[in-house]
DNA sequence: TCAGTAATTATGCAAGTGTATAATTAAACG
DNA sequence: CGTTTAATTATACACTTGCATAATTACTGA
């Protein structure tokens, strides 16, 4: 007869962990929190749901963990754009903040992914301590830009005013970040990323143009 | 016998109504979304889950009136504080922005309530409306603001222009809102508003100080 | 005072939820 | 090739969910 054709295959558990969590976050970002059940989860990553319990010790296991994923995956995406060489301070800095104000970080999907998580940070003690971490992550890293641009520009400042700065252009940009992400189409193609610079150039006092070379 | 002790109150509809919508705010704060079933709801409100769909033709009905009386009056509250009479429209404009970044107004569970909110504005199409018109409600409200201080400043400018700072402000006011209220604890008392004031400043060019008589 | 009516309760159900547990089975190893 | 082991499936259970339906009950107006 028709014999061993295998009922499924046997993947290294990390690898099928992040199978899992990226399906997490396709379901999430489609279907909000609501939608992502573990059978969806399991059908999506094209597994039993048995499977998510042998690899997360539960549901809230794999949320978290795909909450981790994503805001790291949403950081180095902002943050590889300005790492490529740039004449000058101020061009990385203007490129940090036109990268979090396109695609692929400004996207609808994101937007609605990062809304439901933040449901979840009040409840959950782990996801207060992912939230509050990549946060500041992101932060000190726009911090150190914004320092580099205004040693460039040969303004001097205090560690205070240098740290109210970064929080004010990162409201910017998240600011938004988050209204083109839930009102696609509610702005012209190039708008936000052209307001984003001339918000961030103004609040530092440093005029900001746009990086060449990106698409 | 003891006799006629009255099992419950008749209420007239827009009362109840009100009430059950409270109800859905505060728990839906509490606990998010997902904590906010319709038993829940009902005991919270002090009445049994049957009546909500007497009053409401299903949840999601519910839901959505929840979501419009929230935004109606997070807007209604920033922009009362600009109305009072204000020497100048810079003093308005500074009183706009500072209620937004200050209790009542900025508050954690006000936060959470928004994010449980944003996730259905995707499936749903009125959660979708409602959404686009408090939004762009704020943001006009904001553009007539900044209109006025500019030309009391002096400052000409295209109505191109103009609407590009009133997205620019009002994701300053969005993003340190949503950041304040998600990092209770991260920010100085005062940190936000004053910061706030600058960034608003900065971005149209005119100077703001506190608009002091508030508490 | 006494029906009439709409608000409210009481009860139940079908579907979906996360999770536990035991039975399979693919792959690694000697 | 046979054994072992962990990945994977299969099945079931207890619970919650939104919703429907019928039975009560407070109020109103003639």
């Amino acid at each position: 007869m028709t014999e061993n054709a295998p009922k499924f295959r046997r993947e290294p558990a990390e690898q099928r962990k992040e199978a899992l969590i990226l399906a997490t976050l396709s379901l999430i970002a489609e279907k909000g929190v609501r939608g992502a059940t573990v059978r969806e989860i399991a059908k999506r990553a094209e597994v039993t749901q048995g499977l998510i319990r042998h690899h997360f010790s539960s549901k809230e296991d794999l949320i978290t963990a795909a909450y981790e994923h994503h805001m790291r995956h949403m950081t180095n995406l902002t943050a590889a754009r300005s790492a490529t060489a740039h004449a000058s301070c101020r061009l990385r800095l203007a490129a940090f903040v036109e990268a979090g104000l396109k695609p692929p970080v400004l996207d609808s999907r994101s937007v609605s992914l990062w809304a439901s998580f933040l449901n979840k940070v009040r409840e959950d003690a782990r996801m207060q301590a992912i939230h509050e971490q990549t946060y500041h992550d992101f932060r000190d890293r726009l911090e150190v830009l914004i320092a580099d641009a205004l040693k460039e520009a040969k303004i001097t400042t205090t560690a205070q005013h240098l740290r109210e700065l970064a929080i004010a252009c990162n409201a910017v940009i998240d600011g938004l970040w988050m209204e083109g992400g839930a009102l696609p189409g509610a702005f012209e193609p190039g708008e936000l990323p052209r307001i984003g610079l001339r918000s961030v150039g103004a609040i530092i006092g440093v005029e900001l143009e746009a990086a060449e070379g990106q698409t």
